[in-house]
This record gives structure tokens, sequence and C-alpha cells, in this order.
DNA sequence: GTCTATAGATGGATAGAC
DNA sequence: GTCTATCCATCTATAGAC
């Protein structure tokens, strides 16, 4: 190894300790009532900073421990495994987030360009709230076993019929003029997704402007034009 | 342990070797020429299949010696370490994009939803014709040192001048209504980026449909509105 | 360039005292 | 529930023969 090659692997960068981010947000936060009192739910703040700066499997059960400030064996007195906790997070986010889109259509009316601007809303809105808890539960779910990875599956799967159910209202009512109802409804999930990775509370944008901008252009993609929409 | 806890951590489906996958597509490409020729090129290619499934921390040296059917030791002789392996991945990613969009943008004419249109289409065409390396580029880049992200980061600041810059010029010469010029940019980048997830070919759409409907998706994004696109 | 062999560190998880 | 201590598997990377 020269000492041109050893410089490109001792990084000064590194040992400042930059590295580019996965996410913009820090604080770790769940929703109120999910996580368990007590050390189990510190362990799972813990786990979910970690976890979304640096994956589940970049990710020591010795660092979690360490940011808790409890022995790493003590952690296996609240959770099985490294795989449980990550299958505890992950199953939390998906609930919260069927529980909340579910809530924001039935609290819509009937017309679909309202019941898709309510859905988009809080698809945006629940992964500004939440933007860690959104990113571990997106991007490490292909980690969990098809047993632990079920039931998120399944609330997901949910999800998605929301969204293609009332795109399927507003084409038939002629509210929509959807260029394909499948790329569509993939490309509208997509948008509140994307969100977890960029937005944090106090650069630039709130959560509710964000969320305006987003039903917005959710309900142009639709093929919803009206003069208010346009203006 | 009881029998009723060791049942969740023995998962038959984890003995049947099934899990929720990344992605759809399987066999890991990349652009022509861009990998280099014999065992050095090989490994790259084993190396982008092994990290776009179980990502850079959940994949072994050991595994991608085993895939190439060559020793983990005889890897040292063609890259310097894990690490480098994965950022010549990225970086070759990242090049490509440039290119093409650069590419792409030169080829187009001068009205600003005609540019649009032909990144737009270009963007989604390079994530579908390399769907693995465009995951990998995208989700793994932070793992990478600050030195060796830093030429990857410089290049996609770049596509997303490219982006602003179309939808700053429809802006101004009226042919877009943004909603927001920054959350508008952030959106239809967004849009291409989710094909390397789902995409596959022979799975319903080619790569030229996908890259139809999302052009059109984009252009009403922008608030460009034709009888034509409409239609 | 490729191998065998192994160093050296770190990983998840457990045993058992308190 | 929390600790100390530790097992043992696995990991990245290197040394050195061919």
């Amino acid at each position: 190894m020269t000492t041109q090659d050893r410089r490109l692997t001792d990084d000064p960068a590194a040992a400042v300790g930059w590295q580019p981010r996965r996410l913009a947000a820090v604080a770790p936060v769940l929703p109120a009532g999910a996580a368990p009192p007590g050390t189990g739910g510190r362990i799972l703040h813990a786990a979910l900073g970690l976890f979304s700066e640096y994956g589940f499997h970049g990710t020591s059960i010795r660092q979690i421990a360490g940011k808790v400030g409890i022995n790493p064996a003590t952690l296996y007195a609240h959770y099985r495994s490294k795989e449980q906790i990550l299958a505890e997070l992950v199953l939390l986010g998906h609930q919260e987030l069927y529980d909340r889109l579910r809530s924001a259509l039935a609290a819509a009316g009937s017309a679909p360009a309202e019941r898709l601007a309510s859905l988009v809303r809080e698809h945006v809105l629940i992964h500004a709230d939440y933007p860690l808890l959104a990113v571990v539960a997106n991007t490490e779910l292909h980690v969990l076993s098809a047993r632990h990875a079920a039931t998120a599956l399944a609330l997901r799967a949910r999800c998605r019929e929301f969204l293609a159910g009332v795109l399927a209202e507003g084409a038939s009512n002629g509210e929509f003029r959807l260029v394909d109802p499948t790329l569509t409804a993939i490309a509208i999930g997509g948008l509140g997704m994307q969100v977890g990775h960029w937005f944090a509370p106090g650069t630039g944008y709130t959560r509710e402007q964000v969320a305006d901008a987003y039903v917005h252009l959710a309900l142009r993609m639709a093929g919803y034009t009206t003069p208010s929409t346009e203006a």
C-alpha cells in the first residue's frame, strides 16, 4: 500500500466524523404512546436514530446500548434480538401510517378530488412528523424475515388500496383523467415517501406548506384541473 | 427462551430463503464498457447484485467472492477494500446518469416543455436500464467516506441543476405554472428514482411505456397543460 | 493473479451474580 | 432489570507460497 493509497483510506473527513447523511432530520421521534415506557422505549428511540442513519446492518447492539447508556446485555431483557427491535419499529411505523390514512379518508367527503387531497396531505404530514421512522420502515423492511414483515406488508397493501380506490373513483366519475392508473398511483405514493429523506423542521418549509404543495401536485398528476388549482 | 419464542426466530420462510425484496429486477447489468474486463468486472457485477439486495453492510467479502467463484483473498488483487468496490459502483452510476442527462438536454430543442420531457424521459430510461445500479448508487452513497462520495455528489448536484434550470426557464417564459420551484424539482426528480425499485423487464410495462407516462406526469406537475397532453 | 492460512477486530448473543 | 464476563461465529484484510 503506497502513501497515496493510504491517504484515500485514512480519510480526514471520516476522522472528523463527517458523512453524507441519509436524511436531514435529527431527533428520533415516535408516535405518542407507541413506544413502551422506561428502558424499552429508550432502546427503541436509540435504535431508530441509529438505524435511520447507518442502516440495520450498519448498527451494532453495542452502539444502541451505548446511546441508551446501558450495558449491551441489558438490551436482551427487553428484546429477544436486534431483528426484533427493527421489527417493532417497522410494524409501529406501518400501523401509524395505516391508522392515519384511514382516519383521513373517513374524515373526508365523498368527492374523489377531496379524498385524494386528504390522503396525500396525511401521507406527507406523517412523513414530516416521523421522518426517521418512515425512512427505517421503508428502507429496512427487507431485512426482516417473512414472518416479521408480514403484518407490515399487509398494512402497506391496504394503504395502496386506499390510493388506488380513490383514483379509480375519480376516473369513473370523470373528475380525474389518469395517464395510467397503476403508474399514477406509484408516482403519487412516492411523493410522500420522499419527504422523510429531506424534510426537517426549520429548514425553509413547514409541514403544512409541503403538504399543500404536494396535494396540489397530486391533483395535477391525477388530471384534476380547475381554475382554482391553477391560480 | 420458550418454544413459542424459538418459533419466531427459527423462521420457516427464512429457511426456504424467502425475503421481502428490495427491488424487482434480477440481473446485475452495468453500462457497456463501464466495468473493467475479466475478474475485476465480474467482481463488480457480483457486488452490484448483492449490494442491491442486501445492502453494503449486509454483504460480506466472502459472499462476493463466492458468487464470482474466486477466493476471498483474490478480491484484494483487484480492489483495495470492500468500500472501494462500492465507491466504484456509485461513481459509475452517477457518471452514467450525468452523461446521459447532459446528452438528452443537448439533443433537445429550446422549448422548456420539450427539454423537461427529454430530461424526465432519459431519467426514467436509465433507471429502467440499470435498476440495480440506480438503487445502489442512491441508497448506499451515505456509506462512503466524504472523499469517496465527493465526485458522485458533485455529479448529482449538476443533475439537479439541469432540472431546476429547465423548470426556471419554463416558469419565466410562461410555459410552466409551478406550484413551488424547489418542491416541484424534488418531486419530479423522485419520479425516476422510484423506477429502479419496482421496474423489471417483462412485468407489464416496457421501459418506453413507463417513460411516456412519467413524462406526461412531469409536464402536468410543471403546470404545462395543452389539449394534446390531456387527450 | 490466485491460492492457503490466518491475523486481528468486532459482531450478536448468553451465563450467572446481584 | 442491570451488571460483568465471555463464548463463539463472522468479518475485513494481510502474509506469503505458487
